[in-house]
DNA sequence: TTGACTTACGAAAACGATTAAGGCAGAGGA
DNA sequence: TCCTCTGCCTTAATCGTTTTCGTAAGTCAA
């Protein structure tokens, strides 16, 4: 690797001439500068990051911490379409992305130790246990924190408008759409379920609608079967609903099945809704109809935000952005 | 933060013999050591990386290039997976994983520079553009590298066995289920693709069934609506095929609406298989005929080899590994 | 000519760790 | 008693940068 030190020599100037040269100091001069930038660039110069990083305390890299309680990992499209979104910006802005891990084989660092030891500038955080001690932990130190969908006090959270998605969805099911008896099959507790349920029980108390107990079930995220469950549950009530909502989009797909092999049709004989807009909401038929969630917003904000805590931590005050989603209106729900 | 210099102070050794004594140095008393770790813990001491990167020039750090070309990005479930599996095993060998980007904002770096910099001891490639020049610069670099599903030469290949694995869908369609008239939407061209394509052919050959030109169509890998376009293609020939195969399960969707649409039923009209073996495919009714690709074993094999290729680089040589696949014998293909 | 500034650069310390080389005390042998 | 080993620890150099402080040369007004 060629440093600095090579640099200086075939230059003929020091060390921290070249290193002020190149990081444009005002005090050296703009020949020499030409110059050193000139030779940086003949001999392939780049600079070491670790050294920098040593020196500095910026490692101009942003640890993120992505997994869902299921374990879906990545492969939960609403979380990967962010992660995609918050990488390309926040590399637009010089920052390089890693995973936190805990845990590590020999030596055991819980999330704030791995932060501190890898000198992340900041993390974000989402799709995870928030309850987590070691989140936590990590919430409530020092390092520059922004979540996605949910709030932690005092820091900035990116989150997913779910009040409105389950007010406009539902307003569109029952107002649009003439449904009545509209059943929820929430997912697994966590603000983002509190959101939506209190939402849904809210909207149609506006509305005029009642809900019966039997009406809300609760279901888990991504979890088809047990929507199949649930759905079977549901058609086999003495009145049962004309619509349902399911957690999202991918759990559908188990009511979907169940609704199929009761012999009954799609949005004929019943009604469904989704959450997400992931891809496959898009593709399946009828399409459905669901709220896409903004993704690219969502990564794109987060990484703004993390970057503008980590530059212009003074300035930088802990905000609360929320992020519309957008009904989609596909076919899967009949208008009656 | 708590560096070496304050355990030694408080100690009373050098700061040599607390570096020593942690890394379990011999030639350092069994008591000192004792006494250091101790201390260690209670002052809460962890290793400064970037420092230890300086001056070990290991970083511990696994650069990982994931993007495909059709820019899904995360959002495409079979890397995903890969990635998870991959992430998990490095982790436990104590290894963390980095995105690796070019066209950073001030400086523009290119993959290989990008790795340099920041000191990655070596990288995973996949599902990417391995014809892309920065790429083929990385891969003929003397940084470790593993491709997945790519071979370059002399450098360790994990791939998925595709031959194989479109042979055992094809054995099973035609044998198995009797089916004479196959017809194959493949992807976009890739070496992947091409080893599906030629496998395909000579299946075909070997079981002594003909494949007239036109069943076999151009398509790209998760992209429903060409599939949707191509299979009507197909069903309006003179005499269409009994069976379709997908370059994909996610592909395969447009596949389900096309023949629908047409008021054919799956499988009783027709008959599809899709490839992958991602979660929708085992979801959807009827579940799709398709060949599970091991990503569990595929990430954790490139991230054992990786490792192998940085700590010990001369028993190391260039493998070129095949994960089998598995078939999932859905209900897509009829039995004729 | 002199003193006060300005401009352009260099010397050296520092960031936190690793490691080769060396020192010193006590044990053991001749 | 002297010498040689061991065992245990220290000194000091080093990785590649950044940054503070210093200084020499040049400018300019008085």
């Amino acid at each position: 690797m060629v440093s600095m030190k090579d640099i200086s020599k075939k230059v003929g100037v020091s060390v921290a001439t070249v290193s002020k040269a190149l990081n444009d100091h005002s005090d050296i001069g703009e020949t020499t500068k030409e110059r050193v930038r000139q030779v940086a660039k003949e001999m392939g110069y780049f600079p070491n990051a670790s050294a920098r990083t040593l020196k500095t305390n910026k490692s101009h890299n942003i640890g993120v911490l992505f997994r869902d309680e299921a374990g879906n990992g990545f492969t939960h499209d609403f979380y990967a379409a962010v992660l995609d979104s918050l990488k390309k910006t926040a590399e637009s802005k010089g920052y390089d992305i890693s995973f936190i891990n805990s845990d590590r084989a020999a030596m055991h660092m819980n999330y704030l130790e791995h932060c501190r030891y890898r000198g992340y500038d900041g993390v974000v955080l989402a799709c995870i246990d928030f309850s987590d001690s070691g989140v936590v932990e990590l919430a409530t130190s020092n390092v520059p924190v922004v979540t996605i969908d949910h709030i932690f006090d005092n820091r900035t959270a990116i989150i997913s408008d779910n009040v409105t998605g389950i007010r406009e969805l539902v307003e569109y099911i029952y107002k649009e759409c003439g449904h009545r008896k509209i059943a929820y099959i929430h997912g697994a507790d966590s603000s983002v379920t509190r959101n939506r349920l209190a939402s849904f029980y809210k909207t149609m108390e506006e509305l005029g609608a009642t809900v019966p107990d039997e009406y809300v079930k609760d279901g888990r995220y991504r979890k088809p079967d047990m929507s199949y469950e649930l759905t079977i549950e549901l058609l086999e009530l003495d009145d049962p609903p004309t619509c349902i909502i399911y957690p999202d989009d991918f759990a559908a797909i188990g009511g979907i099945n169940a609704i199929k092999s009761k012999g009954l049709s799609i949005p004929d004989d019943v009604s469904i809704a989704g959450y997400d807009g992931i891809r496959i909401a898009k593709v399946l038929e009828p399409k459905m109809v669901t709220i896409e969630q903004d993704t690219g917003k969502i990564g794109d904000l987060a990484a703004q935000k993390i970057v503008q805590l980590i530059e212009r931590p003074r300035s930088a005050i802990a905000e609360r952005i929320v992020v519309e989603g957008k009904l989609l209106k596909g076919d899967s729900v009949k208008k009656l």
